[in-house]
This record gives C-alpha cells, sequence and structure tokens, in this order.
DNA sequence: CTGTTAGCGCGTTCAA
DNA sequence: TTGAACGCGCTAACAG
C-alpha cells in the first residue's frame, strides 16, 4: 500500500490539466473531453489516489439524514440501548454532515406503526434504518421507498424478501440452540424444562421467540429426546398474574428446574424466585436490561445471552452512511455475536471501546 | 447536548476579541490578557464548542508517531490478533498525522528484548504501547521515558507500579475462575481434573498462567473441595514429548477427564486427542488461535475463553492517541470482556465492527 | 469544455 | 498582547 499522499494539485500537474478538471473525471460531473479524461485517468491508474478526508469533510455542502425508525422504550431497555448505539453513531457522522433522526412507534401498536410508516413515505430521509413490526404495513412503505430510491435496512429481525441493504442481527434459531446447549449442562436425571413463552401473535419480536424456541427444541430433540418440556405462557406486562400463574406452575411441576424465558423479560420469573426465595437449578434468559443483570448477579437468573443491540443500531446506521455517503459496498447480512453471560463475566462486558 | 455548531469565529464575536485570541485561551498558549481570557472563558462555559475534527485535521502540522513493542508473531497466533487491531487503529489514525510503528522482539529472550529496549530509548517516539516481557529490562527503560515526559501504557500484562497511562487486559485470576466454574458444569462424581502448565519461570506469560491457574483453584476449592487435581507440564514447542507426557499422563491417569489448559496452547492437547481419537468429558482453553478454533469446532476442545487481543491493541493505540494528540484523560484500567465461545457461538464471534 | 477562485474551520505565522 | 492573513485539500460556482 503506497503511503504517499497525492492530492488534486498533484494529478492537476501530472496530467497537465487543472484541479477542476480532476475533481470532474474523480465525480465524473461530465462536461470534461475525452482527451482529458483519459490523461487524467492515466494517473489515477498509476497511483494510488487517497483523498483527504478532511478536506472533503471540510468542503462538502450536502447535508444526509438517515431515520432511525424503532420502538419507543425507557431506560435500560432493549430498545434503549439500540438507541445509545445509534446515537454513538450520530455523533461520529456529525462531522460529515450526516444527521440521524429518530421516528418512534409504539411496539406491537398497529396504528402506531403505521402512522410511523406515513411519516417516513412523507418524509425526505436519504436512508431508513428499520426495526420491523408488522409485515402488512411494512411492505408497501418499503416499496414506496425503493421507487424513490432510498436505501433501507433492517435491525434485530428481518423482511427477508424486500431487498434490503443489509439486515444486522442475531440468528434467533442459532441462539435458541446454544441457550439449550448451555441450560443442559446443569441437567442432571429427572429434571423437567419450563418454556416460558408470551402470547402476543402477529408480532416479530414473537416469530424471533419462536425462532430461539425451534432452536432450543431442536437441540433437546437431538441430546434430550425424552426430557419433559411444559409451555408456560406469561403476560408481557401483569407481574401480579404472572406470580400466580408461576405459583400455581411450580406446585404442579416441582421436578421443573431448569427454565428458558425466550423473550427478553426473564426477569418476571426471575422476580418471582427471589420474592418467593425460591430458585432454580438453571434458568436462562436473552438481553441484558438492566433488571436481567441484577437477577444474574444475585443468582435467580442463571445465564443471559446477549445480542449486542448497541452495536446492532450502531452498525445499522453506519453501513447506510457508508452505503449513501461514502458510496462503499454494504454486506447483506450481518450476524451478530452470540454472547455468553453468567454471574462472573457480566462486570467486564461492554459493547463498545 | 447542543448541537449547535459554533466555530472559533462564532466565539470570538460573541467575547468580542479576535479568532487568534479565542484559538489561545483554548490551548491555554499564553500571551492573553486575564480579561481577554476571562471574556472568551465565560462564553465557552455557555456554549457546547466542539472544534470542527476536519478543519484540525487539515490545518495541523505535527506530526505523531506511537510504537508498539509486541512480540514477533505468526499468522494467527495470538500477537498476530494484538497486531491486527493495532493495524486497524494505524489506518484510523493516519489521518490525523500519527503514524503508528511496529517494534518486535522475540517473546521470552532477554536479549532481543533488552535491544527493543535499547531502541525505545534511543528513538524519538512520542508514545509507547508495551507488552511487556522481562521486569528488569522493563523498569529502567521506562524510567527513561518518564524523564523525557513519553508516555506509555500497557496492553496484555500489567506491571503495576510504573506510572503507565493504563493497562488494557484481562483479568487474569476472574478469567481463571470463569473457566472453573464453567468447565465443572460438566463435572460428574469421581471426576478428576488434569491442570496443563508449562516451564517458562520468570516470564509474564507464565505469570499471567499462575493468575488463571489461582483463580481456578479458588473456585474449586469453594465448590470442589476433595475434588482431584494433577499437574501437567508440557513443553512450548516439542510435540512429540508433549505426546509422550500425555500418553502416559492419562493411562495413569485414566478417570481425570476434566482439563484446563492456562496458556493460549490448549491445541496441543486437542491435537494429541484427536491424533489418538480420544476425547475429555470437558477441556477448556483460552485464545482463539487458529488451531485452537479448529479444535473447538471438532470437539476435542470444549470451550475457549477469548480476551479479545485485537481489541487490545486497537484500544492501546487509541488510547495513547487520545492522550497525545487529543489530549483526553483516559481510563488508568481497561479490563476485556471475558468471553466464553463454544462450537456454536464461535463462527459469529467477532472483535470489530 | 476548462481554468480560476472563493470558501469550509482551524493552526500558525507576522505585524502592529 | 492582539488582530489579520495565509494555507491545509477539496468542492462548487463562475468566468471565460
Amino acid at each position: 500500500m503506497e503511503d504517499q499522499n497525492y492530492t488534486i494539485k498533484d494529478i492537476a500537474r501530472m496530467a497537465g490539466v487543472s484541479a477542476g478538471t480532476v475533481d470532474r473525471v474523480l465525480h465524473n460531473r461530465g462536461d470534461v473531453s475525452q482527451k482529458s479524461k483519459e490523461r487524467v485517468q492515466k494517473v489515477l491508474d498509476e497511483i494510488n489516489y487517497q483523498p483527504n478526508v478532511f478536506a472533503i469533510g471540510l468542503a462538502a455542502k450536502k447535508k444526509y439524514t438517515i431515520t432511525c425508525m424503532i420502538p419507543y422504550y425507557i431506560e435500560h431497555d432493549y430498545w434503549h440501548s439500540v438507541a445509545i448505539g445509534m446515537e454513538r453513531a450520530r455523533q461520529e457522522l456529525r462531522p460529515f454532515n450526516v444527521n440521524v433522526d429518530y421516528l418512534y412507534y409504539t411496539h406491537g401498536d398497529r396504528e402506531s406503526y403505521q402512522n410511523a410508516c406515513q411519516k417516513i413515505e412523507n418524509s425526505d430521509t436519504d436512508a431508513l434504518l428499520l426495526a420491523p413490526n408488522f409485515r402488512e404495513d411494512t411492505l408497501p412503505m418499503l416499496a414506496g421507498l425503493k421507487e424513490k430510491e432510498i436505501p433501507f435496512a433492517f435491525i434485530d429481525f428481518d423482511i427477508e424478501e424486500t431487498e434490503a441493504l443489509t439486515y444486522i442481527g442475531q440468528d434467533s434459531y442459532k441462539s435458541g440452540y446454544i441457550a439449550a446447549k448451555i441450560l443442559m449442562r446443569n441437567y442432571s436425571e429427572g429434571q423437567e424444562i419450563a418454556l416460558f413463552l408470551n402470547n402476543n401473535k402477529d408480532n416479530p419480536a414473537e416469530i424471533q421467540m419462536q425462532r430461539r424456541l425451534e432452536g432450543f427444541m431442536s437441540y433437546l430433540s437431538e441430546e434430550y429426546k425424552d426430557t419433559v418440556t411444559y409451555d408456560v405462557v406469561l403476560n408481557k406486562n401483569n407481574q401480579e398474574q404472572n406470580d400466580e400463574i408461576l405459583d400455581t406452575f411450580f406446585q404442579e411441576h416441582p421436578k421443573a428446574t431448569l427454565g428458558g424465558v425466550f423473550n427478553s423479560r426473564v426477569y418476571q420469573v426471575g422476580y418471582y424466585l427471589q420474592k418467593n426465595s425460591k430458585s432454580m437449578e438453571g434458568l436462562i434468559g436473552y438481553d441484558l436490561l438492566r433488571d436481567n443483570v441484577e437477577l444474574l448477579k444475585s443468582g435467580e437468573v442463571t445465564y443471559l445471552i446477549g445480542q449486542r443491540p448497541g452495536l446492532q443500531g450502531y452498525c445499522g446506521v453506519k453501513a447506510l452512511c457508508d452505503y449513501i455517503v461514502f458510496k462503499k459496498s454494504i454486506e447483506p447480512l450481518k450476524y451478530m455475536p452470540i454472547d455468553i453471560l453468567i454471574k462472573e463475566n457480566i462486570d467486564f462486558y461492554f459493547e463498545f471501546e
């Protein structure tokens, strides 16, 4: 790799033209004679011209807007982490005249989601980073974007047939498989397994949960064919009712001492255990929400699986920027690491340098 | 956080002075009257001035050199990963007129290390990132740097009483503790444990190994007090001899079916097992060398613990740059995450975005 | 079609 | 002690 730094002036001199002409062929913005073009191109082919990013940054006039459409969040929940990563990217890209806007919707609320989609269609954003919710509303909105040649990317959940620029997220099936494998290290003869689920059909979060569950069950069927499992359906928001459900469940199934929660709300089970001074032999959940982490540290939760939400947001914004601003090519699929967290390594964990 | 971008001119106008004066107080390079200083400071306190990095980059004349002193490496070994991270930082910082130089020594070779230290003392580098080897040679060299007010930082291994700018690496004790904890998930009654060690005294790598071992034993003494352990001393480079040692060991101790390797050469044990179609119930090692990863995938190795070597190199260079170029303050200690890798999540693992 | 030029924001002279 | 002015490399507008 050449370390010599050529400037446009150098090139102009070498090609016997002016800087303006060099700039024109570099960005092929027309009005250059064939002769000039060839002479400049010849020089460019010989040297390894690397434009000075600072000069570009200083001189750039065009402003870009990248819109991030994600669910409303509260502190310490999953989407908060995602937003932190986006915000980080925003700070980093601000000097490049890249603006990152947020557009929120209420997770699982159809009307709110449609509303946000509508806003996107009416906006003049240059790119969209989307955590999708309702498929039927997403598809037409994206079709609209495609017509306007506005690129978009998914995070967290993928809708495959949409020609998104890229998908950034975890392989849910694999992460379910891994969840089973590490949970079953704690297995001893006769134990039964509780699968904690919830019942929000038609929601991408639900689909993701299903994939995790499939992965989980696939490991069980490979290695623990005859182990008994129970589905325990919990509510998203009603902890009181959940406590009752759990009470009943554990009374009826004293041997169910291993458990997995396939959404990010393992704290629902964890707090129940804590309140009732109970414990399971092994309880695994997803995502490093503050409550989950607390329960991991205090022992009610045995494992957490992390999916780097912040990095998802960060990489998503950066990928779109690389595409629209720096004209780089983008990998169409970026799987996040599947992090295994336990009480002892959680304190060392971080997503960013 | 204010999004308004103020320039030096803005500040000058607001403070009723000229741009030059603002620049002088910003970089406190004297010759400013108390009055002017106060007026500028007042404005600075009110707004959130963020200098335009591009303009800085364009205008900067001074060149910086950061020297990285690390062991020679071959492809796919530990130090290769470290170097990749450094190289990444080098690329990123080049536009800032920051140059990253490498200075290699032969790991464990006193003369070679002394030689490198000598070169550092004679050089005119602006900062040193050091993977230390021999303590007695390191201390005087660093004393020399301190005199010249050249900052230095450690990666991988810390020498605590040297007033380094920062240490970046893993908590070895904790990572040993974690190794024991996850390995012992595989424990069943009557199993014994092989501790694979090597005998290079006086080497920091050895000290690190000892710390990991201490952490490991500490977990055992907490939870598995009566479990039998054996020390198995292997050679660094002589695989044939190791094979013999292992043959003898496993013949004499058929119940030793759990094992831990506390340096990065778990492949020595793994390949032995593979060649002899043997397997252990659980074998844990450190670092994602290619051979180690292969053996993790093929099953001879059960767990690998990662310590983000590339991130260490990257963060080390960036920290020094932040300090000498951007005058930021640096955290004196940066522990890396303790990553737990198994066959199933290794493919999703990466250190950088 | 092509060369020239005025900034972009900051660091660094150089005069005053 | 201060202000004014130049240049870093590039973009874009303008004059020819």
